[in-house]
DNA sequence: TTAGTATATAACCATATGTTTATATAAAAT
DNA sequence: ATTTTATATAAACATATGGTTATATACTAA
């Protein structure tokens, strides 16, 4: 691949906040104010960090209403699942949201 | 795997010239005056970027009289293999370094 | 020991990055 | 239409990063 692309990729994921982030979405897709809650992070924070992501073509976006739900993507990579089965498993703070009332939605 | 030990490892492949001198290694061991004729750059610019590398386990070192050759290491990451599997192909770079006369060594 | 070569480290500086606060946009509900 | 909710963007600031120049260290050769 080109280097520029392979360079945007892992800057792209050199965070632990946006390696958290595909770490849950590989669970599911995630809505921004789900990432907000389980992450204890300002909006604005996580949104800049999907759109990083995004630019990097690692999660995609899909609208639905008012909410604009995030998933992997990373088709272009032909290592990206390598890479995300190395992440650590989340399902725990999946599952505390769901708890606490928080899904779908917000 | 430890999102933090990801972290570094990503950090330490989100810069082009590091990815520059992992798909270099990927063709053989080489010491960093090779490294330095090859890229254009400056021998502490080269030097810091090994050492990131080597920090996160990346690339590993072996000393030989004056030089020390780098070569790829990256045992620690199940996904290593993958990703440099994605890197460009060097072999034009480390002919012309051949053949320039400047291989083994300096 | 002294001089030369290969590499590492330190100090400095410019640019990039991540966070926060404030504001803008877009859709929904009233 | 106005208000509310979800998300994005902008401005400001502190910290991280990468490059350069200068210097230190490690080994070799004489």
């Amino acid at each position: 691949m080109e280097l520029d692309q392979l360079t945007e990729c892992y800057k792209a994921m050199a965070d632990k906040t946006r390696l958290n982030i595909l770490a849950l979405l590989r669970h599911e897709e995630l809505c921004v104010c789900e990432l907000v809650e389980i992450l204890k992070m300002t909006q604005p924070s996580i949104s800049q960090h999907l759109r990083k992501l995004k630019q990097a073509k690692l999660v995609k976006e899909r609208r639905n209403s008012q909410w604009i739900f995030y998933s992997i993507d990373g088709e272009i990579y032909p290592f990206i699942k390598a890479n995300l089965d190395a992440l650590p498993d989340m399902s725990e703070k999946i599952e505390q949201l769901k708890q606490s009332g928080g899904k779908v939605c917000c």
